[in-house]
DNA sequence: AAAATCGTTAAGAGAGGGCT
DNA sequence: AGCCCTCTCTTAACGATTTT
C-alpha cells in the first residue's frame, strides 16, 4: 500500500480540529469598576518651627533655632521624616539642641592640632636678609657676579623655602660646596647668553615706535632659549629639588614665559598643564561612566543617553577656566529639584569640588544667570578705566577701586597707570551698527579709513589707525599701555580691502586665535574682517566676468 | 614682569542612618 | 539615646594659571 492511498483513507479532506477562537492580544475590556477617588499626596506643611518629641514647638538651647535642622539645609535623604533633637550636657545642664549644635559640640571634644602661625614680617625680613648675606659668600667664594641670583625667593605664609641654600651647603661639612656652585653658576651663564637672543636681531638703527608691525617684533624669546629652560628646568626641580621660583631666578624666565598663549605658535603654550585630571590622562572615557556610582541619584546613567552632550562638556572644560566655569554652571542647572551632582561633574569635566562649589554659589546667588563674568583682574581695570574718564582729576579713583574689583575681595598693590585723557569714545550702538555690518550692499562705497575712525569712538575699545607704507591698519590699544608691546602689535587688525586674498586669511586666522583666548572684543573686528573677505571675494568675480 | 585669580587637595561641617 | 560611620558639600592653604 502507498503512502498516498494510506493517506485518502485515515486523513479527512476537512480538518476535525476545532477553530480556535481568535486571540486578542490585549485583555479583553473588563467591566468598569467603581472611580476611585484619587489619592493626592499631600506636601508637609511648611512651619516657622520644628516640633519637639512630645509635640511642642522646638527652640535650641544653645543657638535658639526653632529648627532642628534648618529648611535650607534639609536634603531629600531624609524625606519627609521628622528629625529628633539632640541632647548635650553643658555644665551638668542636659541641653536640647540643634542637629548641628549637638554635631558640633561632641566635634569639640576630639583633640585638633593647632595650626602654626603665619610667618611675621620681622621673620621674613631676618630671612632676605640672611640670603643676601649667603649670596655675597658665595660671590666672594667664586668671584662671578651671578652668584647674586643663588637664592630661593619663595617664602609664603609660614616657613621659608630655602631650597638653593640647602642644596649648596653640603649636609656633612655644612659649608657650601664649590661644585654645585659652579654647576649653577654655569647654568646662570647660558641662560642669560641664550636669554640676549630674540626672534629677531635687535637693531639699533630702528627706532622703538609702538606702532612698529612684525611678529614677535624682537621681543620674543628664541627657540634655542625655550627649549634650553623647559629641558634645565625639569631637571632643576627634579634632581635638585629646587622649586619652581627658584628655578625662574636662576634660569631667568617669569610665570608668563611658560604659560603665555603665544599667539605666533600653533602650539601655543611652552608647557602643558600638570595638574587635574584632564592634564594627567586619568579620566574615565564617557561610554565608562555609567559603570560608576557617583549618587543615589546615579546621574552618571545620564552617559547612557547623551554621551555626545558629556563629551562637548569635557572637551569645553579643557579649553579654558573660563570655559570650564560655564560648563559647571550648565552641568548645575537645576531640573525640578535636582541637579547634576558633584562627583559627576567632576567626573566629566575633571575638576575637583572646591571650583564646582564656587560656581554653583555664585550661579545661585545670581538667580540663575551662567555667565561667569569677567576675570577679576580684568574687570578691576575695566572698572578703573570707566571711572578715571569719568574722574580725571580725581586720584582717589584709584584707592577706591582697588576695593571695588571683582569680588571686592581684591586688593591690586601694583602701581596704576595714568588713563590717556585726550582718548574719544565710541557709543555701544556705534558698535553693535559695525558688527551688523553688511559686505553685500556696500562694495563701492566702503572706506576702511571711515570704519577705523568710528572704531576710534568705541566706548569699550581704545584704538588708532597705523599707517604701513600702502596698508593701513586698526591698532587696538589699552588705556595706559599695560599691554605688552607685542600683545598690541598681535590686537592690530587690518582694515584696508585692498590687501590680496592671502594677506586676509592669515590675519583671520589670527583673529581666531585671539578670539579662542578670549578677547571677545575681537569678535567685532571678526566680523569685520569676514565682511572684507566677502568683498574681496566678489570684487574678484566681477573682475573675472569682465 | 608682576601680581591677582583660580584650581587642587585635604580637612572640616552638617545631614542621614545603622547598630547597640 | 548615644555612638559612629558614610555621604555630600564647603573651606583654607598652597601653588598653578591668567591677567594687565
Amino acid at each position: 500500500m502507498s503512502a498516498t492511498e494510506d493517506n485518502s483513507q485515515q486523513t479527512p479532506r476537512c480538518s476535525q480540529r476545532k477553530k480556535k477562537m481568535k486571540e486578542r492580544f490585549s485583555p479583553p475590556p473588563q467591566p468598569k469598576s467603581k472611580p476611585r477617588k484619587r489619592l493626592l499626596k499631600q506636601p508637609r506643611p511648611i512651619q516657622s518651627y520644628d516640633l519637639t518629641p512630645d509635640g511642642r514647638p522646638f527652640s535650641c538651647q544653645k543657638c535658639l533655632s526653632p529648627y532642628i535642622i534648618h529648611p535650607a539645609r534639609h536634603t531629600k535623604r531624609s524625606g519627609n521624616k521628622r528629625m529628633k533633637p539632640r541632647y548635650i550636657t553643658v555644665d551638668d545642664d542636659r541641653l536640647m539642641v540643634c542637629n548641628a549644635c549637638g554635631l558640633a559640640a561632641s566635634r569639640a571634644n576630639r583633640p585638633v592640632e593647632p595650626k602654626p602661625p603665619k610667618a611675621s614680617e620681622e621673620e621674613k625680613q631676618n630671612y632676605f636678609q640672611e640670603s643676601l648675606q649667603f649670596t655675597q659668600l658665595l660671590l666672594q667664594l667664586t668671584g662671578d657676579a651671578n652668584a647674586e641670583r643663588l637664592n630661593c625667593p619663595n617664602f609664603l605664609s609660614r616657613n621659608p623655602c630655602d631650597c638653593v641654600r640647602r642644596f649648596i651647603i653640603d649636609a656633612e661639612s655644612g659649608v657650601p660646596s664649590l661644585e654645585r656652585t659652579q654647576t649653577l653658576l654655569g647654568l646662570i651663564t647660558d641662560a642669560k647668553g641664550l636669554s640676549s637672543e630674540k626672534c629677531y636681531k635687535h637693531d639699533p638703527s630702528i627706532e622703538k615706535k609702538p606702532g612698529r608691525i612684525g611678529i614677535g617684533n624682537g621681543q620674543k624669546r628664541s627657540a634655542q632659549y625655550s627649549q634650553f629652560v623647559l629641558k634645565t628646568r625639569e631637571h632643576l626641580r627634579n634632581e635638585f629639588s629646587l622649586c619652581e621660583k627658584a628655578v625662574q631666578r636662576i634660569l631667568g624666565y617669569s610665570n608668563n614665559f611658560l604659560h603665555k598663549r603665544l599667539k605666533t605658535e600653533q602650539d601655543n603654550r611652552r608647557v602643558t598643564r600638570v595638574k587635574g585630571k584632564a592634564a594627567l590622562g586619568s579620566l574615565l572615557p564617557i561610554a565608562e561612566l555609567p559603570n560608576e556610582y557617583c549618587c543615589q541619584q546615579q546621574c552618571t546613567l545620564m552617559a547612557w543617553d547623551y554621551p555626545v552632550l558629556l563629551e562637548q562638556w569635557r572637551q569645553r572644560a579643557q579649553q579654558s577656566q573660563a570655559e570650564a566655569r560655564l560648563v559647571i554652571a550648565e552641568m548645575k542647572i537645576p531640573a525640578g529639584l535636582r541637579t547634576n551632582c558633584y562627583t559627576f561633574v567632576s567626573l566629566v569635566t575633571g575638576l575637583s569640588s572646591g571650583p564646582i562649589s564656587k560656581v554653583s554659589a555664585k550661579v545661585k546667588a545670581a538667580g540663575g544667570d551662567r555667565e561667569p563674568g569677567q576675570h577679576g583682574r580684568r574687570a578691576f581695570w575695566h572698572n578703573y578705566a570707566q571711572a578715571a574718564a569719568m574722574e580725571p582729576d580725581d586720584d582717589d579713583c584709584r584707592e577706591r577701586h582697588r576695593f571695588n574689583s571683582a569680588d571686592g575681595s581684591a586688593a591690586c598693590n601694583e602701581s596704576l597707570p595714568a588713563v590717556d585723557s585726550n582718548s574719544e569714545f565710541m557709543n555701544h550702538e556705534d558698535l553693535m551698527n559695525a558688527q551688523s555690518y553688511d559686505p553685500t550692499g556696500q562694495t563701492a562705497d566702503f572706506n576702511a579709513t571711515s570704519v577705523a575712525e568710528s572704531f576710534k569712538k568705541s566706548d569699550d575699545l581704545h584704538c588708532d589707525i597705523v599707517e604701513l607704507g600702502s596698508v593701513k591698519l586698526l591698532q587696538e590699544t589699552t588705556p595706559g599701555d599695560l599691554l605688552s608691546q607685542h600683545e598690541q602689535l598681535m590686537d592690530t587688525i587690518f582694515v584696508e580691502p585692498s590687501l590680496d586674498q592671502a594677506s586676509l586669511d592669515q590675519q583671520a586666522e589670527l583673529l581666531v586665535v585671539n578670539m579662542d583666548n578670549g578677547n571677545s572684543q575681537l569678535n567685532t573686528f571678526g566680523n569685520i574682517l569676514k565682511g572684507f573677505q566677502e568683498v574681496s571675494k566678489r570684487n574678484e568675480a566681477i573682475n573675472n566676468i569682465e
